[in-house]
Formats: structure tokens, sequence, C-alpha cells
DNA sequence: CTGAAAGCGCTTACAG
DNA sequence: CTGAAAGCGCTTACAG
């Protein structure tokens, strides 16, 4: 009973005798708890989880002590004994910072509300052992789901390799395999046909596009909203006027250049994001041509960069961490046994964006 | 020894007759290896933790098994077990989304080397329970080490919960408490120095100076930088034109608003970080005033915007990511033991900056 | 409503 | 050079 040994380090801590008091940097266990709450461990685990069948009494008697030794379960163990690790992993292998960043936050939020935190796993998508890389993470750690972002939320690979490993995954704005997992999106065709239909508002009719990368969905989804805004209104996009684009700053540059070459240019130009709109802005400055007097340039994503460009960048504002915070809300609950498991392939959740007016677009 | 068990899912595959071949998604645990290796799971654990004393024959036997069943030792129960965690903390609390993505990528690059994760753990330094919330996160989950970044690095109530967790820590740029802990960082002061020099060269006499948040120690450092520069060419900065800001686009504005609003102008303005000086720009060009004609600006940082905004920024590249990548380091030789620990809170690393001259400032 | 026992997959401390 | 035993801090499955 009376214990006199001196707290110890958790090394040395080993064995049935801890010490009665804990160490300063001690961390208390659900034995400490236990023992000083006169119950068996447990029943601390049935307060610590909220499950029933505890007098209230009981569960009184045992919150008291588990907060005034500031008890904190220990994530690890629960994981190993347990079914859940309280961990979701983020895949990504995107060149934006700023969008990682933001379904970063989204997810890191989420999981907070649930106790989990989330482990960031940048893979490199041309990576020859990308399949080991995930099947070694996955060995690795147990992780409770996995947020997929593109591109590689649409590679067989990547999608192969989870479904082998049992881990569940939703993925945020895929292309590809529709129908085969639980996704997170917003309608970038929809949004990319009222930016188009913006542009035909305003009065422009020669319209030039800058693609995005062609590993990204998005670039075909928006492509695609843009040819179907120009034909709604009776017009057909002209094919010199589609540029090859990669989401960058540079190949937004070579595309202005090459539409901007010539007298017969377009009144406006729609890049596929932000970033290449920039380059587009750029180039046009550079050959002496007016934005938006001369040209019109629009963008994608509402990036931090497009208030401070000059003119601020008329784009499209994707919901990205409320994205990703959607996507591990459907992880969270299936961990949690609240949603149908059977069916969460199936969800399909879809928010939405807003055109975000600014001053690079102006009526013809 | 002939087992009939169909293979089973985790939950079921408890006990001591674990399935004699490993299920589809079945994870090879030690046990596996041990059984189809022929020895003991110790030797397991020595062959893959390349410890000494182990036959060369039998270490190659182990290795083939654990290659062929693709063990990978589970990090939890590694961590559990054992005095390391393999998970390391990164703490932050800034507004520069590409300022925080970009140390996470140093750590997590740093931290794969030698099989770490990297937990990205956002905190409010305004939030009242701080405290509990950064000891709560030590609880639950044993870090073998975390960055500290600014503000964070600079509250002494976090770096006290840290050594109260006995939880190693190094501070990324640091302003106070010098000598309390490991530090990695760049010569803020010098940088500013050199970019006043800069300026002082380019014939300008008449420089403003755009201060950045006050809870940012960087802000005093580079202020600092920026007086002695002056002082060192034989001048006295204005203490009119020194105005205050907050390292956000919106205090840029205002405090080139501020500037402009008379004849009695600088003829450059040297922001604290490249928001500021975005904003800076752009009341300028709101107020008819030409960049860099009329009048220089420089920033510091060398963000994603900085190529963007036209003209081109002039700036001091940080080594961000090499910061983290240092700071992990630093982290990961402690926990292997390979540091003397003795002297790891004396550790100061210091990483090189680079001024980049582009074409917002030009001689007078 | 409560608890004793076994086990998660490893490492530690020892013994030989 | 190798292994048996105990233990990390929890949860699971079961018994009462």
């Amino acid at each position: 009973m009376t214990q006199t040994k001196a707290p110890q380090g958790r090394a040395s801590a080993r064995g049935k005798d801890r010490p009665e008091f804990l160490s300063p940097g001690g961390i208390a266990t659900i034995n400490d708890v236990a023992r000083y709450a006169e119950v068996s461990i447990k029943t601390v685990s049935r307060v610590m989880n909220n499950e029933p069948n505890v007098r209230e009494e009981t569960r009184a008697k045992v919150r008291e002590v588990a907060n005034r030794l500031q008890y904190r379960p220990n994530l690890l163990a629960r994981s190993l004994a347990g079914a859940r690790s309280f961990l979701i992993g983020l895949l990504h292998d995107n060149p934006v910072a700023s969008y990682v960043y933001d379904l970063q936050m989204g997810a890191i939020r989420r999981g907070r509300l649930s106790g989990y935190h989330v482990l960031s796993e940048p893979q490199e998508r041309d990576a020859p052992d990308l399949e080991r890389s995930i099947a070694g993470l996955l060995a690795t750690i147990r992780l409770d789901g996995v947020i997929l972002t593109p591109p590689l939320c649409d590679m067989a690979v990547v999608l192969q390799t989870l479904e082998a490993a049992g881990v569940p995954y939703v993925r945020v704005a895929p292309y590809l395999y529709p129908g085969r997992s639980a996704c997170v999106r917003m309608d970038d065709t929809l949004a990319a046909f009222e930016m188009t239909e913006y542009l035909l508002g305003l009065g422009h009719r020669d319209i030039g596009f800058v693609l995005g990368h062609p590993d990204h969905g998005a670039s075909h989804l928006r492509y695609e909203g843009f040819v179907r805004g120009m034909r709604a209104a009776g017009m057909e996009p002209r094919a010199d006027w589609i540029k090859p684009g990669y989401f960058t700053f540079a190949s937004g540059v070579e595309a202005g250049r090459s539409l901007f070459s010539g007298p017969d240019r377009p009144t406006a130009v729609f890049a596929c994001n932000d970033d290449t709109a920039f380059g587009v802005m750029a180039s046009a400055q550079q050959a002496g041509i007016k934005v938006p007097d001369e040209v019109s340039v629009v963008g994608f994503d509402d990036s931090p960069g497009s208030e401070l460009i000059w003119p601020h960048l008329t784009t499209i504002r994707q919901p990205v961490e409320q994205l990703a915070h959607a996507a591990a809300d459907m992880l969270l609950l299936r961990a949690s046994g609240d949603a149908e498991s059977a069916n969460f392939n199936s969800l399909n959740k879809l928010l939405p964006f807003e055109l975000i007016r600014r001053d690079s677009a102006r009526a013809l």
C-alpha cells in the first residue's frame, strides 16, 4: 500500500508497482485512474468512451479522478488494442501549396472534433515504387481512412492498393472511376459553364481557353464546361485558341504568347486555373496588351494571388477546406459505425462554388 | 500444424491460432515472420532494427521472409513497447499558408529518411486553453519531438508545457529566450541590413519601413537590421515613415496609403514581408504612383506571389523548407541517441538567405 | 452494472 | 549468437 519508490521515468516505471504519485513529467495511465477511483480499468475505459452500463455515481467519480490526474487515453495503445487508430491520412501530389494546405486544415479541423489526427503524406505519382510506398504506409500505420486528392484519386493503382489493404477512402474531386468510392466534389463543369456564360454575357465571342494538366481530371471537366457554355450560345470554340497548359505560371505565359502573337486574337481568355491565368496576364502585359481593356482574363481557384495581381482576377472560388472537411466527416462517421458502411462507397457529396467577379474581365 | 481455418479479418485473427496463410488484405506481423523463418520474434526484431548479434545466415533468412511477406513493423506497436513513437509534431499558428506548407514538407522529407511521420498540429496562440490543448496532445500521443514555429516558439507557456512533458523540441526562427532550446534560424537582422544596404546602394535615402506583426520576432529583428543599415550609412530612419503592419496585404495597403498621402514621401519602402509589400504596391498604384519608377518597394520571404505581381518583387529568400529539415534532423539524431543529448539545447543552426533582385526596386 | 483475463504487435531486460 | 518472459496501455470478448 505505502510505496516509497521515488517518481520514475517511463522506462523504469514498468512492472506492477507504478509509483503511487505520478512524477512531474509523468503521464497518468488507465491504471492510475482505476486505482484512484477504486474501479477496474474496464470501467475507466467505459467512462472514457462514453459507453453505457456505468452507474452515474461511478461515472462521476471516474471523471473526477481522470480530470484531476489529467488523464488522456494513449492513442497508440487504443489503436493497438482496438479497431480504430484515430488517424486519417491525406495523400497528395499537387503543385499548389495553398490547395494542399487548405485541404489539410479542413481534414484536421473535422478530425479534432472526434479526437482524430491527420497524417499528411506527400506521394510522387510518377514514382516507380508508388504502390510499395502506399502499401508500406498502410502496413506501418493502421489508418482508419484516407483522403485521396487529385491526381492520385484518379490512379487505378492507388485505389487498388487502398482496397487491397481494406482501408476506407474518400476521393476529393475525382474524375475517373465514378461510383467506385465515396466522393466529395464540386461541379467543375458547371462552374466553367457559368464562367463561360459570364464572359459571353460581357459580350465576348472570341474566347480562348488554356487547358490544365492532363493528369488532373479538373482540366477535362472545366474544358467540357467551357465547350458546353459556348455551344449553349450557339458557338463553337476555335480549335487554334485552345492551348495546352499545366496549371503553372510558365505554361500560362507560353499559352498567352501563342494566343497574342498576331492581330487575330481572342478578346477573352479562360485559363484552367489561377496560376495559368497569371501567366496569361503576364504575357499580355509583355505584349503590350492591356488587361482588361484589350483582353479579359479569368481563372479558376481563387488562390491567394488573385487579389494580389493587378487587375484583380475574376475567378471561381472552390470550397477547398470544406471539401476535405466533408471527406473527413464521411470517414469518421463510418469509423464510428454511425454510417451504414454498406453503401459507403456510393456517398457523393457536392459542394457549391462561387463565381468571384473582380477586375480582370470587362464588357467588350 | 495443419490449420483449416479460413483467412480471417483482423478482429477475428486474435488468439494463438493465426491463419497459416495471410489473408489477402491481411498484414504480416512479427509472429508470421518468426514462424516462417523459424526463429524467435526477438531475432526478427533484431534484424528489422539492424541490431548486432545475429548470424549473417539467420539475418539473410529473416530478411528474405520479411520481404516475401511484405512485413512492415507496426509503428503503433513499436511505439507502445519502445521508447520511440516515430512521430514528430509540427506546431504552427501562422497566416502564411505557403510558409507552413514548406516547413511541413521539410519535416516530412527528413522524417521519411528515418521512418518518421509528421503530425501537423495547428494551434491558436490566443486560445485560453492553449496549454491544455498542447498538454493534451502530448499526453495522447507520445511525440519523439516537436518543431515549434513562430510565433508559438516565443511563448513561454508553450515552452513550459513541452518541457514539463519532457518532449524535446527545436524552435524555428525564435526571437525570445535565446539558448533555452535547440534552434534553427536564418539571420533576419543581417538580411534586412543587406536589403537596406542594397536600397542605399541604389541611391535611396528616403526609405520608409512597414513593420511586421509585433507577435512575431522576425518583425523586430528585421526592423533592427533596417535601422542598423541606415545608421551604418550615417543616416537615421524617419520616425514618421515607420508604419505599423501585421504581415498582411491589408496592413500594407494601409501603410502605403499613409506613406503616399502627401508630397513629402519616401522614394523606397521596405516592407517586413511580401504580403505587406504587395499591399504597399497596390496602394501606390491606387495613388497613381508608379513602382518602381517613382517608388521602390521591397519585401521579405520570396513568397509564390512575388513573381506574380507586376513588377516582380525584390525580396529575401528564406530557406523555409531547409529550416524544418534541419530541425527534424536535430530531433531525429537525438531520438536515435546519436547526438549527445547533453548539450542538445545549445544546438543552434544558422542557414543562409538570399537577396533576390527583381524589378520592384530601381536606382533613383 | 462491473470486472478478470487475454490479447493487440512490438521492445526491454535478462538469461544462457 | 539466440530466445522466453514480461510489459507497454489500452480494448475485446466473456462471465457474472
